[in-house]
DNA sequence: TATTCATATCACTAAAACTGATAGTTATTA
DNA sequence: TAATAACTATCAGTTTTAGTGATATGAATA
């Protein structure tokens, strides 16, 4: 089997029941079809259609074939897909990092849409500390990072601000500061607070230090685990403590001098200077939306 | 994408390197491949060689491509497998039908061997009573049936002596009669045996019936189930309770009056007068040394 | 029975695939 | 470094295949 025109020709007259339709469509004439698929009978040395009846019908060694014809063209559209998304210039792969506190509902909707735009183009998708965003899309081993700001990078990679990711302070339900309104720094210091290990000496934390004594996570899952737990308060992503709060499982703490609510900058991060695909270039816009 | 020849000229010279050893094995001349190869490249708009080197190498998009192209090939490979298939007039469906008790590592080893020689014939396994076997060859819905030997269907089907299924007579290890010897009829009459409802009126059970007090049922294994529960005795096939005799969890009977072990006959039976495929062909005859 | 709709066949043309020869290029080796 | 071996590209000519348009024929329908 060679030519992929006769199965074609051998499926529409399956599907519209006649080789003056099937030929209509594959834009050809009706003795094309009757010879293309006389030929194949010939080639594969079996009957596929009998032609008793005024329309062709299916033998039943044609119906055992169908299913492994339609296979192949299959195979064949697939290919053509890749060739067309080659020449549309589209990556054959796209890599994107970001820290874990950004495996929002938002980016998750994101990536959902990159998979339907461009189905020929990988998605890499990983998930590590903030801090080392930067230095994944330096190394080019990320396309794309998302991370909490940090200017101090600005001169390895481009740094894009794309907005802020809201931070509640929040304890579990029991714990003491839950019931308490007005809470001010002072208060604060006798209650462990969970933070986030950055180890990073140069900079700030990214979530203010408030209490006196302090226990480190390196990731907010676990913080979450821990709050939940009631060992202590701390700030957390809101996109991850939602539903705990509307669950009344966790809450909010009421304090007096977070006027606003606590929300470090994001930025995204490319290698500098380098040009982008269509791909990578159509998720690097939408990620700008992130937080619209 | 139309042309498969081109698709076999490209994994062909990816695979051996050049476009002449491409040429050579696929039975064509150095210059057809090169023109070949040309022709794809222009086709999908796509370089897939870089010729600036003495053997031509694969472009990033050629490597992209490729494990398509082999996904295309590997289908028209499978297309050609079934088109064999039905030239060696191969079924698409054989289907065998035999009695539960005969399900054992012998027959499935026919059947595994039936895969691998068969692949494009698929195979369609019942196992019903065996009273039941005759009628679903006779009413066209088996092509091979195995059942214990019935004389009275002889008109209605082809039958086919096979050989003896040996039964034993069993209990379990802390059964009363598990420590006897020399048991005779007299011995068995206070003792329950489980037997198997064959609920055919015209002719005698399959196994002998010996105890005045009998339950039935209707599966050997739901009788090997009882048994093991210590409910009673019963004639089993050897094959199912080999494994826990050797395990001392089942005890074979000391019968005074089996001189040897009872083994009822065992038939196949197919449609009276009916052409057989290959593949039927071939199940059949090794289904002829299920007891050798 | 006439009509319609579909297929098969055929001679012809257009397109493509293939061949064999040749020229040019890249490695290897003497 | 020059000769050689092992490739590839190109081209004109040929063969093969695919497609066209006209025509004959056959099956359903009314």
């Amino acid at each position: 089997m060679n030519n992929v025109e006769q199965l074609r020709m051998f499926i529409e007259t399956i599907e519209l029941g006649s080789f003056s339709a099937s030929a209509k469509k594959l834009g050809k004439v009706q003795s094309a079809v009757s010879q293309g698929i006389a030929n194949l009978e010939i080639d594969l040395d079996v009957q596929l259609f009998d032609r008793s009846t005024r329309k062709p019908s299916l033998t039943p060694e044609g119906e055992r074939l169908k299913p492994y014809a339609e296979a192949i063209l299959h195979q064949v559209n697939e290919f053509q897909a890749v060739v067309d998304s080659i020449n549309k210039e589209e990556e054959a792969l796209v890599r994107i990092t970001f820290d874990n506190a950004l495996l929002m509902p938002a980016l998750t909707k994101i990536l959902a849409e990159f998979d339907q735009k461009f189905p020929n183009t990988s998605l890499e998708v990983n998930t590590i500390s903030s801090l080392q965003v930067a230095s994944e899309v330096r190394l080019g081993r990320a396309d794309i990072g998302i991370m909490l700001a940090n200017p101090s990078f600005n001169k390895l990679v481009d740094l894009c601000f794309i907005g802020h990711l809201p931070f509640y302070a929040v304890c579990h339900a029991q714990y003491p500061l839950a019931s308490m309104s007005k809470i001010n720094v002072g208060d604060l210091t006798p209650h462990k607070q969970i933070a986030l290990k950055e180890d990073r000496v140069e900079t700030n934390q990214s979530t203010p230090l408030l209490s006196a004594n302090i226990w480190w996570a390196n990731d907010f899952l676990n913080i979450k685990a821990m709050v939940i737990e009631g060992l202590g308060w701390s700030y957390l992503p809101a996109h991850l403590v939602e539903q705990e709060i509307v669950a009344g499982q966790l809450c909010k703490l009421d304090l007096t001098f977070d006027y606003k609510i606590w929300s470090p900058p994001i930025d995204l991060v490319t290698e500098k200077n380098h040009s982008r695909g269509p791909a990578q270039e159509w998720l690097f816009e939408a990620l700008k939306g992130l937080f619209d």
